[in-house]
RNA sequence: GGGCGCGUAGCUCAGCGGGAGAGCGUCCCCUUCACACGGGGAAGGUCACAGGUUCAAUCCCUGUCGCGCCCACCA
């Protein structure tokens, strides 16, 4: 026997053991089933289970679990990231607490230490995903770092460098001046920053009477100027072009030359050139030829570059002395606020600084080829539609990557020095020894490169590192390209991009068939989650107090595409009580003996009560599949909502109630199995969103040996579907409802019984009523019912429904006015809904262009309302007589 | 500056060419033998605004206003 309330936490753990004893979760790659392939966004093995990776992990599982069911062979392939630079700082984090740095403790030492730090707390998350029901193949997890993962790291680096889509290049960078490390452009993020415009006086070489003014936000970087830029065809500079300045405090004579980067437009037109610490000056500084000169140490510091007074100042406080020599020097003409963008660190949250370095490239506008054309063709498919375009404006402008960092967690790059700087990319430290002794002829000391590579290096091969490769296992030989591959499209670029680059160029296939982006999971005021808010809310939370089947649903329902996702608790509570619905409508079979009969088959039945549920079933079924395969999961799971509470606990089981009560045993006996043949599908199909819930009912209920996690899933044929006995069943629900209406409205009391007065009914009408008039006197509180009355007692409410007019005695408590206000209110309706069909209809236009069914649909609605008004109007006429 | 998207019931959002929907919240009634994590009922919307296309527009097009997000931008 069920207990009253359904209570997750101990049923969950109990299920997810079964699943895993059962082997439920492992692909099958010797059965002949088809593939069905997932990999999982690897979190990071420094995470702990937040919103998105619910989100996230809750709609591959669904997918997972529904395919699974379908037949093919599911394979969720789970694994963890590296995390470069996060884990890093979580253990420098930890040395700082004890006083050490990473330094103190030297490279190899620092790496074991991470290694250990992983071994300890690396698998948190994926406690967390089990938590959430993930059915994820745990046998086969990987890690980024792993052996055969580094192993085919290494061995894409090599490779690309072979074919010269890697190369070394001394450029600007963004540096990160907390990290120390070169960042990539999608790991800087853009903030609105205030700050001042300082418009500067440079006085004129050879012209003392004369000065030109450029504008900066960046005072500090005038000690690197080796430039003026103007443009070539502003009046106001032409004869300066070809001068030079004499950059103050620094004395460097450094030219002016015209340069159409230059915008007449900003500042005062003449803009100072810093080739060593902005993008733009470096370009102009190319084409002028104009010198380079670094004034940052790594730690965005003065360095010997400049003056001897500003070294070792740090860049604001550098900035604040390069102004006051300004003013000093009286060279100041304003200063004005100024409000612009400034690039930050995304992990280290400082200000970047473009940085001249030595660093590797990846070709990426070459390697994005193949990518746009895929996606461009089809053959990947993006959903949501509209991120496509996202797609290729990012890709068709695509920069190098840089994917070297200066950290020592990471995939270390396999290229070494010889004494000269001539460096080897191999595949391992002999290969390089050997190439250099071929190169100098001679054995010679190497050195490795100290750099790791960019985290989203290894990410980028994940679907097929995973599975092998680059050995040709029979793995990737069958579950590579992968199926769907589910993301934030906060990622986009980051991750799916680069899967593809890698998975067209080293496996020649794309890596998935179709990208779901979902957007980003916020609070319930749109809100990003974040610490500093404290706004966030913990997934395990919302597990331990509603269960984790409450929190899918949650997710699954608020799926929608393409929009940020607003979580609110109170949506998780409302599920929890919808699968407690679910609880409760299977104790009721239990208690009336509703067990499912083996070989029951649905067509055979007789009663318009079981065809009518198992009609409705099957179009629930039908519409859940198609959502699922569509990726709708949000319509997957409230029309699951919608049938399982409005159908069939509504209407259907409290239809069921008298038979099972009934005489007749043969009818009691086939609603007693068409009930739990019905609890039985629906179980099926929520199993996907609900999987802890559905399998403790499956196995407290149906029984048997098996598992729901493994059943088939619910085909039911459209045969199934009944149009009579949806049209009488819909008669009954609405007569009843409309009846339940008069009465609250009415304020009848509840426990009240009135006699139901039947006039004009038809044949169908009076059979049903014959038919029906145990549940309608049950379910709407009636009493006796007469079919067939020719007139109605003075003081009736009445209900008009198809032909006939239904009547509610009333004569002691009816008030009046507000059963004449009600039927006013009816007729209104209906007057609007005739002159706005009778708007179309006299429309001569209408009548030619509009499809004819569309035509004869608005006919038949209007002799319908005109009919319902007819005898409503006669309703209040004998109501005011 | 470039791109994408959104403005529908008090709130959160579905719907997207021919009868305005859900959940939550609100109000009223009900402890009836599966469920008060429940049952029954009700109120509440010129579908942002202005034009256009169409026989027909919440839905398509254009513009305006408001709000998000992404990319670029340190004069």
């Amino acid at each position: 026997m069920l207990e009253k309330t359904y209570n997750p936490a101990e049923i969950e753990a109990r299920h997810y053991r079964r699943w895993e004893e059962g082997n439920a979760f492992a692909a099958r790659p010797e059965s002949n089933r088809k593939p069905y392939t997932i990999v999982i966004p690897p979190p990071n093995v420094t995470g702990s289970l937040h919103m998105g990776h619910a989100l996230n992990n809750t709609l591959q599982d669904v997918l997972i679990r529904f395919e699974r069911m379908r037949g093919r062979d599911a394979l969720w392939q789970p694994g963890t990231d590296h995390a470069g630079i996060a884990t890093q700082m979580v253990v420098e984090r930890q040395l700082d607490a004890q006083g050490i740095s990473r330094h103190d403790l030297g490279r190899e030492e620092f790496i074991r230490r991470v290694w250990e730090w992983k071994a300890q707390s690396g698998g948190t998350i994926i406690g967390q995903l089990r938590r959430l029901g993930a059915s994820c193949d745990w046998a086969r997890e990987r890690f980024t770092m792993d052996e055969g993962l580094s192993a085919a790291v290494i061995k894409t680096f090599v490779e690309l460098h072979r074919q010269g889509l890697i190369f070394k290049d001394k450029r600007l960078v963004n540096w990160d001046s907390k990290l120390l490390t070169a960042i990539s452009d999608l790991e800087v993020e853009s903030r609105e920053v205030k700050g001042f415009l300082w418009y500067f006086r440079y006085p004129i070489d050879g012209m003392p009477e004369r000065h030109i003014v450029v504008a900066t936000t960046r005072p500090e970087t005038m000690l690197g100027d080796t430039g003026v830029a103007v443009h070539p065809d502003d009046p106001r500079f032409a004869d300066l072009i070809g001068k030079h300045v004499l950059l103050p405090i620094v004395n460097r004579r450094i030219p002016i030359v015209a340069d159409e980067y230059s915008d007449p437009e900003k500042g005062s037109g003449a803009v100072k050139i810093t080739p060593a610490h902005d993008f733009n000056d470096f370009e102009v500084g190319r084409r002028h030829d104009l010198e380079v000169i670094n004034v940052f140490d790594q730690h965005a510091s003065i360095n010997d570059n400049a003056p001897v007074e500003y070294r070792g100042l740090d860049r604001y406080a550098a900035r604040e002395k390069v102004v006051a020599a300004f003013e000093h020097l009286g060279l100041v003409e304003k200063i004005e606020p100024h409000t612009h963008t400034v690039p930050y660190g995304d992990r280290s949250g400082v200000a970047i600084e473009p940085w001249l370095t030595e660093q590797w490239y990846v070709d990426a506008k070459t390697l994005a080829q193949k990518p746009i054309e895929a996606v461009r063709s089809g053959s990947i498919r993006i959903i949501p539609e509209t991120e496509k375009r996202t797609f290729f404006q990012w890709m068709d402008n695509i920069q190098p990557w840089c994917v070297s960092r200066q950290l020592w967690w990471g995939h270390q790059i396999p290229a070494w020095y010889g004494p000269d700087g001539h460096y080897f990319v191999e595949l391992d430290e002999a290969a390089a020894q050997a190439a250099a002794k071929a190169h100098y002829g001679r054995d010679v000391e190497l050195t490795r490169d100290a750099d790791v590579l960019d985290t989203w290096f290894s990410s980028a091969l994940w679907p097929f590192s995973t599975l092998g490769w680059p050995e040709q296992t029979a793995d990737l030989k069958r579950y590579y390209p992968t199926d769907v591959l589910i993301t934030g499209k906060d990622i986009l670029f980051f991750w799916v991009a680069r899967m593809m680059m890698m998975g067209l160029h080293f496996m020649q296939e794309i890596p998935f068939h179709t990208v779901y982006l979902h957007g980003l999971v916020t609070d319930e005021k749109g809100q990003k989650m974040s610490k500093s808010k404290g706004n966030i809310i913990d997934p395990l939370d919302l597990i331990d107090k509603y269960g984790a089947d409450a929190l899918r649903f949650t997710m699954a329902s608020i799926a929608a595409q393409g929009r940020q996702i607003k979580l609110s608790t109170q949506r998780v509570e409302g599920n929890r009580n919808f699968a407690t619905k679910l609880w409760n409508a299977t104790r009721f079979c239990e208690v009336n003996g509703c067990h499912p009969v083996p070989g029951f088959d649905p067509a055979s039945c007789k009663l318009t009560l079981s065809k009518w549920l198992i009609g409705e079933l099957a179009q629930t079924a039908a519409s859940v599949t198609e959502a699922a395969e569509q990726f709708r999961f949000n319509d997957m799971a409230n029309t699951l909502y919608g049938f399982i509470w409005g159908t069939y606990c509504d209407w259907f089981l409290e239809f069921a109630k008298p038979v099972l009560q009934g005489e007749d045993q043969e009818a009691a006996a086939e609603i007693r199995a068409v009930t739990a043949w019905g609890i039985d599908r629906l179980l099926h199909l929520l199993h996907p969103i609900m999987p802890f819930l559905t399998e403790e009912l499956y196995e407290k209920f149906i029984g048997g040996r098996s598992m729901l996690i493994g059943e088939a899933w619910p085909q039911l044929p459209a045969s199934l579907v009944d149009a009579g006995a949806q049209a009488e069943i819909g008669w009954l629900v609405r007569l009843i409802s409309d009846i339940r209406a008069v009465r609250s409205e009415m304020n009848v009391p509840a426990g009240a019984t009135l006699p139901l007065l039947v006039r004009e009914a038809n044949a169908e009408t009076r059979a049903r009523l014959n038919r029906y008039g145990a549940l309608i006197k049950r379910l709407a509180r009636i009493g006796d019912i007469d079919a067939a009355v020719a007139t109605v007692p003075t003081g009736s409410v009445q209900i008009v429904l198809e032909e006939a007019t239904f009547a509610l005695p009333l004569a002691d408590i009816i008030d009046f006015a507000a059963e004449r206000a009600r039927l006013k209110k009816e007729i209104g309706k209906l007057d609007g809904e005739i002159g706005k069909i009778d708007g179309k209809l006299n429309n001569a236009a209408f009548i030619a262009k509009a499809p004819a069914e569309v035509v004869d649909e608005q006919r038949e609605r209007r002799e319908e309302a005109v009919a319902t008004k007819a005898r409503l109007g006669r309703a209040l006429q004998q109501l005011a007589g």
